[in-house]
DNA sequence: AATCTTATCGATAATCATTATCATTATCAT
DNA sequence: ATGATAATGATAATGATTATCGATAAGATT
């Protein structure tokens, strides 16, 4: 549970033609280090603080590498940037998210995945993924009326 | 059912202190022209057909009117463009989409809905909407093997 | 270990959708 | 009609991401 996702990330590379390299180990481990749902910009901060000359493309860059070889997913598709989350060991899961806090829930509801397998045979799609966020108001923000 | 929309339209800008112009009045037709799902830059081009002399600004601002006062809604959050959708006489629905043509098939599903309302109970949320894009391979695309 | 090919680096410019700014003009309650 | 104020359109600015490019490092081959 240590170096498996330097091996993924080693494997997908060499079975591509490229190489690994310092700076991608610098951008592996700051992923790594962070959890739920971090920016790139974020990544880029933690990178830093490892390797303080590490450019903010090579971040960019990386991130994507993360992705294709199954090591990060995109959490989420709202405002501003983009926001990724570890993929190796995380199962797929859909997000409950308060409108007035941004608190996050991780969730998978059996109903709701079978539910969406019946749709796409209904109109016979091949399904290859999806995406489902639930918006509300948390708990704590419900009880304490609307604006803080 | 003609000028519906325009009326609603009209009673949210008084409801603010807000004027109706022209330039909406253009851009409320030139969304209402339209089908589907639409970028601002489609609506901009629609516009300009009524009116060569409107502005891009212009169109954004109105669009986000158009929104908050229930007449547009957005559609999805991929890449690129935002896409908005008409809003009224047009019930809430998720979109299942083929990502190799990207054909769009607008659906509601009951049972989805349903175990929607359920998460949000099992974690106290109260409920405020939600985004649910299915990705997959509509029947003519898999059929037709992978790439075209 | 030295060499050589090629991918990668970091800095920086470029994109692209959307917003902000601002001087001028239009709207509408009076 | 008048005046207070919101709206317009041109344009600059923003923010996240991507493209460009000369210099450098990775790693296979000798
Ligand atoms: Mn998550
Ligand atoms: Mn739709
Ligand atoms: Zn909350
Ligand atoms: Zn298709």
């Amino acid at each position: 549970m240590s170096g498996d996702e330097r091996s993924i990330l080693e494997g997908y590379l060499k079975s591509r033609g490229l190489k690994m390299t310092k700076a991608r180990d610098t951008v592996l481990a700051a992923f790594l280090g962070l959890e739920s749902h971090v920016s790139a910009d974020a990544v880029y901060e933690a990178a830093r603080l490892i390797d303080p000359g590490i450019g903010q493309a090579t971040v960019f860059r990386t991130i994507k590498l993360l992705a294709d070889s199954g090591l990060a997913r995109e959490a989420c598709r709202d405002e501003g940037a983009r926001r990724y989350e570890h993929a190796y060991n995380h199962a797929h899961h859909d997000h409950l998210r308060c409108v007035q806090c941004g608190a996050v829930v991780e969730f998978v509801d059996p109903d709701i995945e079978r539910a969406q397998e019946a749709v796409y045979q209904r109109f016979g799609f091949k399904s290859s993924g999806h995406r489902l966020e639930l918006f509300g108001l948390c708990p704590q923000c419900s009880s304490s009326g609307g604006q803080p």
